[in-house]
DNA sequence: TTGAAAGCGCTAACAG
DNA sequence: CTGTTAGCGCTTTCAA
């Protein structure tokens, strides 16, 4: 029992393989599951891995193979309110879970300012990770441009502001949003109104461009009072709302740009003592349960959350390989009726 | 402008040891900033570095000085609401922000399940990172054991239940918590009650422990109905204070164990007809605005945030320096007083 | 101050 | 099926 304060040594290979009693190169196929190896060497090696408690060197492997198996998902995202938005942890959660059975791990990394992103570029620069899933609503950030410079494998997702350069994944955000506003027609609305998201943002142009449109093209007007400029945070929709119902007490529906939005949004339409619109339209994820009962009665543009992480995985991993074309996907949404109280 | 589709290979050290006419070894201190360089060396090899666009393979050079300079945040937590509690973002964001000018890159690693938690360990352990700072709340979580036994460096986030045999850091929640019921017992304040965190976790027990004593000492009763139990969650608070509401109508002040569970509460009490406490206190971090004005006035038990990550930092770089020491830092907090409506 | 040389631990031809 | 042989790109003695 000498205790000495010595730091145990990792094993490495090739003391997995003088204790295996094989080659160094052997040990490696059996580490990587290669099919050219006897199952008695096989065994020999795994006994002697389960012995020395042996973990491969990852930055020895990666020298030579070129790879990491892992991805980073950038947030790149001024806001801090917005890191801590729903929106975000179910993006994360999509893409852990679209990549759970791989060997490919996902870490995250926080680039709130100018100095975060630079240290995040840095680091997927210097090798770290196979790829990027970057998440940046914002137009003026540099990260896309630095890491396609750096021929780093790159999906954005959502749609760029300047759209054309990057492979992306993105809900149909107009056609959703003209879906809703067809909806709230459909259920007899004439007098419907909407928060929207921020107009410098695709998301937020999208919806509110989707939604005038189908108000239009069924003939039904748009005033201004009837608009309502959001932030996509739940404070953000509630003071949006509240604005909306003085500036329009008569409306009969309203379209809600966005699911955080659409917690202040019902809040403050629930507390009004106010005439409050007969029926709520919202984008969300098709898992956010944004009010499982609720009055007014919610209609949900449900953008697939699985599929569209699916599909980001899906496109980094074949840029990984080597593609090197632009590919973009629009995922359908649709509408899904909330019970109403 | 012979543009092959050949893909731009990487240049290396010697690529830039070649240009720049020296050696690479002379590369290496210029890029680890030795001194033992001569300035025209010096110039000579940045001028080739900024000419070829160099990044060192951080790979290569991990292999020899065994180390990333990055460390892993691991957000061990099963509840995915938890997850986008803005809680983690504070702390996500205190770390990143301690960790700003230094060169370790901090990367989040979210385990919600054991797969992920798996899959969290394997990586630490394969040495992707220099240490790990892990939040956690739960006492069943395998992963500080798993780390500590692979000896990687680790600083947990708040007092382990079983603590004693991992470095921590933790505000004083216990002495947070009896100066919030001392304070409000100097108000004049004599029914008391508590919306209490989780009884599973040391913050929930040590809140209502502190409170509870705090109320012993000052002659106070608590009874059963004087207390909710609330998971830290803004909607288990508004939960735990309706409840509070029913079988304690007649408290004249109540202590809530969290800030986001304070939001909720403030809601309910806003909301509530019946007759509500005079006077509320919250644990929550400095920086956090609970609530800037608010009816009834508010209390808060202040975490130094900044303080906290910068001792968790501190520790933690401090044992991967090599220090075997197994340290704990408990954090003052102090009462601020918001402005009452 | 600088360069030559020896690896870090692993994978990947290439023989056998 | 297995072993031998080269490196991957970088840091780091050790001499010069």
């Amino acid at each position: 029992m000498t205790s000495t304060g010595a730091r145990p040594t990792t094993p490495t290979l090739d003391e997995v393989a003088v204790l295996a009693g094989v080659s160094r190169a052997t040990v490696s196929r059996v580490i990587n599951d290669s099919p050219r190896v006897s199952p008695s060497a096989r065994d020999a090696v795994q006994a002697a891995v389960a012995q020395l408690r042996y973990v491969p060197n990852r930055m020895a492997r990666s020298l030579v193979t070129r790879r990491t198996d892992t991805i980073a998902l950038v947030l790149s995202e001024t806001n801090t309110q917005i890191f801590s938005d729903p929106f975000f942890a179910r993006i994360v959660r999509g893409v852990t879970a679209a990549l759970a059975d791989t060997d490919l791990t996902v870490v995250l990394l926080a680039a709130r300012d100018g100095r975060e992103q630079e240290k995040a570029g840095r680091y997927v620069r210097q090798g770290h990770v196979d790829g990027v899933i970057l998440m940046s609503m914002h137009h003026d950030d540099v990260l896309p441009a630095v890491l396609a410079d750096a021929s780093v494998p790159l999906v954005l997702f959502g749609r760029p502001l300047d759209g054309g350069t990057f492979s992306y994944v993105d809900a149909d955000n107009t056609g959703g949003a003209a879906m809703a506003a067809r909806h709230l027609v459909e259920q007899g609305r004439r007098r419907i109104g909407t928060v929207t998201g921020p107009q410098d943002m695709n998301a937020g142009i999208d919806r509110f461009a989707g939604f005038r449109t189908a108000l239009a093209d069924a003939g039904l007007p748009l005033p201004a009072e009837r608009c309502a400029k959001g932030d996509f945070t739940e404070a953000g929709g509630a003071r949006a709302t509240a604005r909306l119902l003085e500036q329009a007490p008569d409306l009969d529906a309203v379209f809600v740009a966005s699911d955080p939005m659409a917690v202040g949004a019902l809040r403050v339409l629930a507390e009004s003592g106010r005439r409050v619109p007969d029926d709520v339209a919202v984008v969300g994820f098709d898992d956010a349960p944004v009010a499982a009962e609720s009055d007014p009665p919610l209609t949900t543009v449900a953008q697939p959350l699985t599929e569209m992480t699916q599909e980001l995985t899906d496109l980094l991993r074949r840029q990984i390989e080597g593609s090197r074309e632009v590919e973009t996907r629009i995922c359908d949404t649709h509408l899904v009726r909330r019970a109403s109280a």
